[in-house]
Parts: C-alpha cells; structure tokens; sequence
DNA sequence: TTCAGGTGAGTGAGCACTCACTTACTCATT
DNA sequence: AATGAGTAAGTGAGTGCTCACTCACCTGAA
C-alpha cells in the first residue's frame, strides 16, 4: 500500500541539470510544498491541485509518487526533524549540571528569533483532526525532549538540589510554558512587550525560583494546606 | 451579512410540545451540533449535510436560519461561555489574599474529571485555521482570567509577596502549563499517572516555589550569567 | 387564509483520483 | 558515433462524487 519512500537501487538517476528532476528530488518538493500547505491551511483545507501547483508540476504526477493524499500526509510526518545538535549541547549541559543552561537552551530553541511554526502547526492540526500518525509524530518531535528533561529533574532531585516534585508533570510544565508561548505569537499572532531572549530568560527564572519570594527555611514537608492566609 | 443571531422580539413563539421547534430553539440545536462537530474536525473538514442530520433536519432548513456555513461558525463563538461562578469564586481568593486558592482555582477549572474540551478544540482550530473571530474567541474564553491573573500578580509584587516577575509573561505561564496539559490529556489522549487533583496541586506548588530547593538569601540580582559551571 | 417551519430534489463548482498518452533520458548494440 | 529499444518523468483531459447552497413546494397551528 504505502511502499512510496526510498527505493535505492543500481544508481539512484539524478540528471539535476534543468530537465527532469529524479525521484527523490521531486518527492521532496512534493512534501515540502505539502507540508507548508498543510501546516497553514489544514489537511481537509487543502487540495492536491494546490500542492502540486505549489511544487511547479501536475496533479497527475503527484498521485505518481503518492498513491493517496493521505499517504502524502504521513510522508511529511516520517521525513522531518532531526535535532542532533541542540541535543548534544543539552546532554553537556546535563553534565554540568548547569540548570540555567539546559532550560536556557529548551526555551531558546523554540522562542527565538527566526522560529519555524511550520512543525507546531502540523502537530496541532494532526492531533486536532485525529490523525493516525500524530501521536507518532508527537513523539518523535517532543518525546525526546520530554524525556530528558523528566530523567535530567530526576536526576537533580537525587542530587539534593530540586525539590522532591513529579519529573514527568514538571518537564510538561516547563515544556507547557514554551509551547502556550508559541501558539499566542506564533499561530494567534499575540504581539510581544519584549525581546525573544527576555522572555526565555523570565520563564527560566520563574521556573525555577517559583512565584513566591524567598520563603524562609520551613516549606519543605509543606503537604497539607500550608500556604493559607492565617497562620 | 452577518446579522443573524438573536432576535427578541415580541413573543419568542415557543410551542415545544413535540411538533415543530420555535426558530430559537431550533438555531440553538443546530448551533449544538455544529460546535461538536467542528471541535471534532474542524470547519472544512465538517459538511453542513453532517450538521443538518445531526441536528435532526434537512440540510436545506440549516440554510434558512444562517445564511452560509461560515455564519453557523460565527454564531458559536458569539453564542458560548459565561464563568460568572468561577469569576465571583476567584475575586474572592483574590481578595482574601490567598495565593494557593486562587491559582488552585484556575488550574481545576480545566483539569477536572469531566471538562469538556470542546471550546479549546474550537478555539485551537479556529486559530490554526485562521478564522477571524479566532482572536475575538480568545479574548472571550482566555483573556478575561489572563487579565486578572496579571492583575493579581501585580498586586502581589507590591505587597511584597511576589518576586519582581513580568505579570503578563508570568500570569502566561501559568495559563501555558494548564493549556498544555489539557492539549496533551484531552486532545493527544495520553494517559495520566495521577488523579487531576494530585496534577493540580503539583502545578501550583511548582509554579508558586518553583524547582530549586530553596535558595539561601542570595539569588536576588542574579541578573549575568549566574549559573555558568566554570567561575 | 396566513405564514413560519420544514423538505426533496436539485445546481454548478470543486474535490481526490485515473487514464491514455507524450517526452526526455540511459545504455547496450552496432 | 549513431541508433533505437526500454523506461522513468511528466501531462491534459477527464471520472464519479461530494460540496455549499437554492428553489419550488408542502404542512399545520392560529
């Protein structure tokens, strides 16, 4: 049904020149413009005219390469990301348990300057309209960094130097406050009192010195109605 | 184009018996389908014949009472929400001072057992679909109880009690944790380890005390590169 | 009789997808 | 070097179907 990606035979015939274009080449035209299409307009709000006027050939072809425009879907989800390097920079951080850092770098990546909201818009839209491969997609895109982020706080917590919290639902909170970020500017187009960089450095510190100023020495077992008005 | 909704006049001609519904009613049944079935999949992947028959009636009699699909769209938005209840409640944590409640307050509003996620479907397709009123739709689910969380962190500062955070930025995060939570839980469908409750209470305490472990007295102007692993 | 509530049977436009066909490139044989 | 068979790349013109939306026409209570 779906045998489509990759078929590296003999020699794969790519005449670049400015004739024809080989396979592979134009099915990753064909997802690239199928991705942008898709991430601003929804899988049922676009057409299969649209994307194959978007990569510069015919609907014909399209459905050559891919049997179903839903095939074409799941092909854009399988192909992306990659994010070798950040994820290196983040484990040197985790050695160094250099807290600030490792939450600088999460928040920053995503809460910066050039920021792409291509991918955040096809993982909204793929969860919202109930794809098969959202969850998949979920997990290769966030997954990874949720989990880290869980095993780095574990971690912290063995060491005596976060507090005894949940890691699973503290990496969601943290990656919650990025995210909610991005859908208000990004997708909502919210506009911003201040610089990329004075936001990530705010959320950094809010994170992890809380809301509330310096309380004193007690707060620890603090599990029962601790923070009510009257003492 | 667009002045469809409401229309008190005289006697509102309600004849419930079982026989023909009033025109009230019958907007309000097929305002009721149409919101499930765009939170379910979205506005061009819903059919107006879909409405019709979920709603009980013929495709045509849609077209009397709103002119274009797209006005059926409007009318939702324009149509849901009140949270007197939850404003009057969160007024008076905030004026009793009583930071715990109120954020408790926020956070079980959308996490509890049987929140329906219904609006924030609608609101995340709307947005990611661009429709216009996806703006309006914010402001009227989410920016009355972003203002007052900013209002009352503002307040909170300067009594004292609060660090000296960005209230917008911060009043944002809290909101983002929630969001979050709910687009992985209700929409992502993945599974919790913990009552609702339990995942309540570890986001206020989180978002109150934050991650480190008590710092010292020191942390204050912490403001250049204060965590870096060489000195 | 009136008239709002209600419908079956359309309409043209646009959809995903197909088909018969042409064009350009490769390469073994001459 | 020239030839031409084989094949991958590419297309215009459809297909049947579904879409949002319309229209001429009922129905039953006041």
């Amino acid at each position: 049904m779906n045998k489509v990606i990759a078929r590296p035979r003999k020699a794969p015939t790519r005449h670049n020149g400015n004739g024809r274009a080989s396979a592979q080449d134009r099915q990753a035209s064909l997802i690239g413009a199928a991705a942008s299409l898709f991430a601003a307009k929804g899988f049922s709000g676009t057409t299969t005219k649209d994307i194959a006027k978007a990569a510069g050939v015919s609907e014909a072809l399209l459905f050559k390469h891919f049997p179903t425009k839903r095939a074409l879907y799941s092909a854009i989800l399988a192909e992306k990301a990659q994010y070798s390097e950040l994820r290196a920079a983040l484990e040197q951080a985790a050695a160094d348990r250099d807290d600030e850092r490792l939450f600088t770098l999460l928040a920053g990546f995503r809460i910066r300057k050039g920021a792409d909201p291509t991918m955040l818009r096809l993982l909204l839209f793929s969860a919202l309209e109930g794809h098969e491969l959202s969850s998949m997609f979920f997990r290769q895109q966030y997954r990874v960094f949720y989990d880290l982020l869980a095993g780095y706080i574990n971690r912290r917590i063995a060491d005596g130097a976060f507090r005894a919290v949940d890691p699973q639902l503290t990496a969601r909170a943290f990656f919650g406050i990025i995210v909610h970020h991005r859908i208000l500017h990004d997708i909502l187009g919210i506009p911003l009192h201040l610089t990329h960089e004075e936001v990530v450095r705010e959320y950094v510190l809010l994170f992890l010195s809380g809301l509330v100023r310096n309380r004193p020495a007690r707060e620890k077992n603090a599990s029962e109605r601790s923070a009510s008005p009257s003492p």
